[in-house]
DNA sequence: ATATTAAAGACTTATATTATCTGTAATTGA
DNA sequence: TCAATTACAGATAATATAAGTCTTTAATAT
């Protein structure tokens, strides 16, 4: 089990896009090329997360994507939420599986884990981020 | 993200080798048939389980498997590393991620599911399970 | 000996993820 | 209006992993 490199990019890319001052774009070409990916792929990533409300586009020259929330307000779970959907970890296999004990169990763990990743916001990161990188980031907004 | 399908099987087979008397053992045949599973593939499954150190084989007539620790000492987190493995849910994608701050939230959150699971002990599923179901299960014993 | 059981390895199939390619639509600025 | 730039969408391909089968071997009890 493992958490998909879709997520793991859409994590940095909302770090980076955290980063940019408040209402400045940047271009999935510029995101791609920080994080070494091709930018239709990345554009999938970023797609996902403008449709689940976090961030939004704007198309043509000089446009390019912003988060549309407050800053501090983004989670980690927002985030992996909107890229790797909601459903639990664990399905009981059996045939009647109404109420599996073993189940419960397993939801009430991950029930665990989201509550901490809910408490921790992605601006703490970019807070974290040394200066050259961030002017590096503001470079690139169109 | 998912836990596998033979996480799944693997607690439940625990859950019903834990049920069984002591000293008793019960062969893939039988486990297979009860999650209506093919035994070679659940076989695959419960020799993990014994190189893991949970459960423990003897092969030839009436021989099978029976747990190889105190019944109430076998956790979901055991079950779970054996099957699933070691490593961490996430991993940075980044080129240099040593000491990458999103990954080390990630871990963070991750370590609060498996405290949970490591507490959680499948003795407590056995014990609630129905008398007809544990008597099922002693009837296919060896 | 023979039936029964687990173990191991090669192999196939299925599924999901990752990624690319191509074309379309929207927006800006000259 | 035109051209450049940017996001968006769909089809397809490539890759990785999981799921499952088949066959053979080895161990054990009766």
């Amino acid at each position: 089990m493992k958490y998909s490199k879709a997520t793991n990019y859409a994590l940095h890319t909302m770090v980076y896009l955290i980063a940019l001052p408040k209402g400045n774009t940047i271009g999935v070409h510029s995101l791609a090329e920080m994080q070494d990916l091709s930018p239709t792929y990345l554009s999938k990533i970023l797609t996902k997360l403008a449709k689940g409300g976090l961030i939004e586009s704007t198309p043509g020259v000089r446009g390019g994507y912003k988060v549309s929330k407050a800053k501090d307000s983004i989670s980690f779970l927002d985030v992996i939420k909107t890229v790797e959907g909601e459903s639990n970890l664990f399905n009981c296999s059996m045939d009647h599986h109404e109420g599996c004990m073993i189940e419960n169990v397993m939801i009430e763990a991950e029930q665990n884990m989201k509550d901490d990743l809910a408490a921790k916001f992605l601006i703490e990161i970019t807070n974290k981020m040394d200066e050259q990188s961030i002017n590096n980031i503001k470079g690139k907004a169109n």
